[in-house]
DNA sequence: CGCCCAGTTGAGACATCTCAAGGCGCGTGG
DNA sequence: CCACGCGCCTTGAGATGTCTCAACTGGGCG
């Protein structure tokens, strides 16, 4: 979870390939500086891949199926989620604009991967970045890193999900967001999932997250000057509630 | 989680490099050719390492560690683990004979490994094996469908931890635990952690770990033949209770 | 033989879930 | 421009699953 920026109104090309400048949306906000980094990620992405959009709750690909292309979101958010077979979905994390997905598994797809809103994206063959990779050691280097911090992120989550209270869990959601877009004590973060999808990304209830998020603000740790975005009044307070890893 | 055999009385030549064969303890067991797939799993570490021992509650590597070594288990069972400012724990999977440790981070470890009871393993440099990443194409390959394999895990771990209830996660561990050492109704299968280590997996209590178990060998879906040892009389209504990801 | 550690079991406390009602913002259509 | 409906969020009250604290048990090992 990083920055994020929804809006994507300015129009844009669709030619292929995509050149490495940031759509046009995603310039101009306070969030951007943070948002983008490293602004080049998986670069060859750009220069292999094709433009494509999304709209909300639609589909990029769903659990099982065969992963034959890779994407790098350029607006947008989109979320990851496995299903169990009586319906609860695990939100397994947002990806944000600068992201790389469906990079992380083999021959099929084992998450779903869903448009939180309208979504562009440049998508290019898993074959075409395999040849890349066979190629050049460095793209090898970034993929490995690629893995690396996926396996550090999920490993993080997986503390917040076994052994933390809903408060935690919460202040931990906040503070992530925080961290990534650059928030300091005053700054205004936007928020661009649901309820729903924050309390399935932290294994509560929509109820008990709305709870939580007052509780914050009773307490003059948050505030909600809109519907989806906080207003961060106090970063050490929230840190605190976090219980970090050591 | 798979077989497993934390005896490993046979001797061991203490000389690099190390063979390929199985240390004499691991031979000669019901589990033994589930517990070894496959058999020589990044067989670089094997050729590349030198052979080191464990004993009890031993930490291989802690969280922060500068990660310099990767290391192969022979015999015995290490668990990992995250550490909380405040002392929670949450073991993040465990590894066996076959699996390698310490290949997914970069730099500093991200978590703490510590042996469950006696180990034996080869522990060999990040840099040699780097050098050999970098010659051979297929170690990358090998290394690439490591690091699959374990986001996938996680994954699927991060489903139990956040939707699961008790007797789904008890369930899924047993499951897993069966699955792992080819057990069929009727098959003993040895626990090689404590109750507390299972809690701290699966995100419970000891107490209530130890209270599910209970309730399933009253169902007579298992039984505990000896401690540390569980008979599957069931396996299909074992996997009922999971509530898997579809 | 007896200690000690790991596991079991019980009873009450408590956090979160469930079910239900109400409010707010926003787009749509009259 | 307002009324309405709809989706999303908030809040309340009671149900419940898991945790906490505590006592007891059994097996392994000195």
């Amino acid at each position: 979870m990083r920055g994020l920026n929804m809006l994507s109104t300015g129009q844009i090309v669709r030619t292929a390939p995509v050149s490495h400048q940031l759509p046009p949306a995603a310039r101009g906000t306070a969030l951007r500086a943070q948002a983008f980094t490293p602004p080049t990620r998986f670069a060859v992405l750009d220069s292999l891949g094709t433009l494509c959009r999304f709209t909300k709750n639609e589909m990029l690909f769903a659990q099982g199926d065969e992963a034959k292309s890779a994407y790098k979101i350029l607006s947008g958010a989109v979320r990851l989620l496995l299903v169990t077979g009586d319906g609860r979905r695990q939100i397994i994390g947002f990806r944000l604009p600068g992201d790389v997905l469906a990079l992380d598994c083999e021959g099929v797809c084992t998450m779903t991967a869903e448009a939180v809103g309208s979504v562009t994206a440049v998508r290019c063959s898993r074959a075409r970045i395999d040849r890349s990779i066979a190629e050049r050691p460095q793209v090898r280097e970034q993929l490995s890193r690629m893995l690396w911090q996926e396996v550090r992120d999920l490993q993080r989550h997986l503390v917040v999900l076994g052994c933390q209270t809903a408060m935690e869990r919460v202040a931990s959601f906040l503070a992530q967001l925080a961290r990534r877009s650059g928030a300091r004590d005053g700054s205004a973060v936007e928020i661009h999932v649901s309820r729903k999808d924050i309390a399935d990304y932290l294994g509560l209830t929509l109820e008990t997250v709305s709870r939580t998020l007052s509780e914050l603000r009773r307490r003059g740790v948050i505030d909600f000057p809109k519907s989806r975005e906080v207003l961060i009044k106090s970063l050490d307070r929230l840190r605190e509630l976090t219980a970090d890893a050591s």
